[in-house]
RNA sequence: GCAGGUGUAGUUCAAUGGUAGAACCCUAGCCUUCCAAGCUAGCUACGUGGGUUCGAUUCCCACUACCUGCUCCA
């Protein structure tokens, strides 16, 4: 993969969100959701820009992840799945834990654990999980169970923060139609593992990449689109041989940095962080995260995770169907290891926005801004500006023919400097000038926003010369 | 969900118990032959709902959204 960077130059990083938001908004990245009735929060629209943004890299990630390797296929999953999938991966349960606040000290507990803790300490053996609301209430109150941390009691009802949205399935209201959007795009792939292992006659090790929606009742969102309750995944669930995954893990951290670094990452904002011990879930060997350098500080863009068997072994125990892969060569029969690059698709795009800006000084009073994004995802590749209006048509004839080939802008308002910087500001790598010369020689002026140079170029050689560029 | 702060055009800021001004941005016109020129005109705001009041953008309450701290993670 070869490996492309952008200038680099002097380069202020943004040092506040606001800035950024502020961008975004302003240009058609990324708006304020039902802005008009007053928001709702933490949703997020993309805009013209941001969606061009967005959908650039997924077609990167597919690209990469998908066209270009030799192990990997894709799939689209269904966002609504059999409610018993998230059963067997713990999500009902572990996310209907009842929780309370203490109204004096403002700290939360789990009411089962406090029970439980108190029965231990005072030689009972109790087992409070499973309990109705009321009995779990009752028991508190007549046992005199206070706060651990302020030794008061005066707690707030019993709250269940389900991470899963719920909702029904056919019309009536009743709980067995009840379902959920999937809270992971994961659990579409393994359902399916066996479905893509023999229509595709592939033999292991193999991929499954997914892009799609997830939904989480995160309790505390926020950061911008860093952290939204409705987020979008890239996710690939890599199947190998047992005890070849810590060798897979080392390939996908190293595939998912080049992935990066090819679309113009710095890579002084990028970093490595491997999961101790303890973080990690009793079922995973390994897990590394590839962070970024947020202006709120170092945040997981990419989780990498070698899951083991554990997703394919639950699926096998609850449906009773044989999953296990048998080595055509050695017929070795096995329960697969996974291995999981998972990333955010938002996230991603907000290290991109950040990574890509840049507050250029260039008088005492006066700056532009200027997003340098790698020209492969840039939502604009090229900008088609007339030097005058009297040379309207001639560029109005260019701009069409580019936008069959690429997303093209055109703009005649304002001065020519102006037109400048206002492609600047949305990181529109390449300006097309048409001048009167063109009239005479057929020829325009290329600018290149990072390096500033102008190359002169017949207008048949135009569509070639920028489709190069923007390849990654 | 809890605590603290904030809420006036797209943005940054004013003023005011008698419904609001500016700059930048944006739009249109004139002008303009390569990096924010100029001139003219124009568009655009008191987060939402109650209450007090003759009258509320201003005072009070609730809600909502955003920012900052506690939980979780792509």
């Amino acid at each position: 993969m070869s490996v492309k960077t952008h200038k680099k130059g002097i380069r202020d990083m943004v040092d506040s969100m606001e800035k950024l938001v502020a961008l975004c908004k302003n240009r058609g990245f990324v708006y304020a959701g039902s802005e008009i009735y007053g928001g709702l929060s933490n949703t997020w629209d993309y805009g013209p820009l941001g969606v061009e943004l967005k959908n650039n890299i997924k077609k990167a990630w597919m690209k990469k992840m998908v066209q270009e390797n030799k192990y990997n296929v894709g799939i689209d999953a269904a966002i609504l799945m059999n409610p018993e999938v998230w059963v067997t991966t713990g999500h009902v349960s572990t996310f209907a834990d009842p929780l309370i606040d203490c109204k004096e000290c403002k700290t939360r507990h789990r009411a089962d654990k406090l029970i439980e803790e108190w029965a231990t300490k005072h030689g009972k053996d109790v087992i409070a999980d499973g309990w109705t609301d009321e009995e779990t209430v009752k028991y508190i109150n007549d046992n005199n169970i206070v706060c651990p941390v302020c030794g008061k009691l005066n707690f707030t009802a019993i709250r269940k923060f389900n991470l899963m949205f719920k909702t029904f399935q056919g019309t009536t209201e009743d709980a067995k139609s009840e379902i959920y959007l999937r809270p992971e795009t994961a659990q579409g792939i393994f359902v399916n593992f066996k479905n893509v292992l023999r229509t595709t006659r592939r033999k292991l090790p193999m991929g499954i990449c997914q892009q799609g929606k997830a939904f989480r009742n995160e309790i505390t969102p926020g950061n911008f689109i860093f952290r939204t309750r409705e987020f979008e995944q890239m996710e690939i669930e890599f199947f190998c041989k047992p005890g070849t995954d810590l060798e897979w893990h080392e390939y996908w951290k190293e595939t998912c940095k080049q992935f990066l670094l090819a679309l113009g990452a710095h890579e002084e904002n990028i970093r490595f962080r491997n999961h101790t011990k303890e973080e990690l879930s009793f079922y995973s060997n390994a897990t590394a995260d590839i962070e970024y350098k947020f202006p709120f500080g170092w945040g997981e863009v990419w989780g990498i995770a070698d899951r083991t068997n554990y997703d394919l072994s639950r699926h096998m125990e609850a449906t009773k169907q044989d999953l296990t892969y048998t080595d055509p060569e050695t017929n070795e029969k096995y329960v697969p290891f996974v291995i999981e690059p998972s990333v955010g698709v938002d996230r991603l795009m907000l290290m991109f926005l950040c990574d890509s800006y840049e507050e250029e000084k260039i008088a005492e009073d006066d700056t532009r801004v200027v997003m340098h994004f790698h020209p492969a995802i840039a939502p604009y590749k090229a900008a088609v500006l007339p030097l005058s209006k009297k040379l309207s048509e001639k560029a109005i004839e260019l701009h069409k023919e580019l936008s069959k080939t690429f997303m093209c802008d055109y703009d005649e308002a304002g001065s020519i400097g102006k037109r400048y910087r206002r492609e600047d500001e949305i990181g529109t790598p390449y300006c097309i000038t048409v001048d009167f010369d063109t009239l005479e020689d057929n020829q325009v002026t290329i600018r290149d926003r990072d390096t500033m140079e102008q190359v002169r170029i017949p207008i048949s050689e135009v569509e070639e010369w920028i489709s190069k560029k923007i390849e990654y």
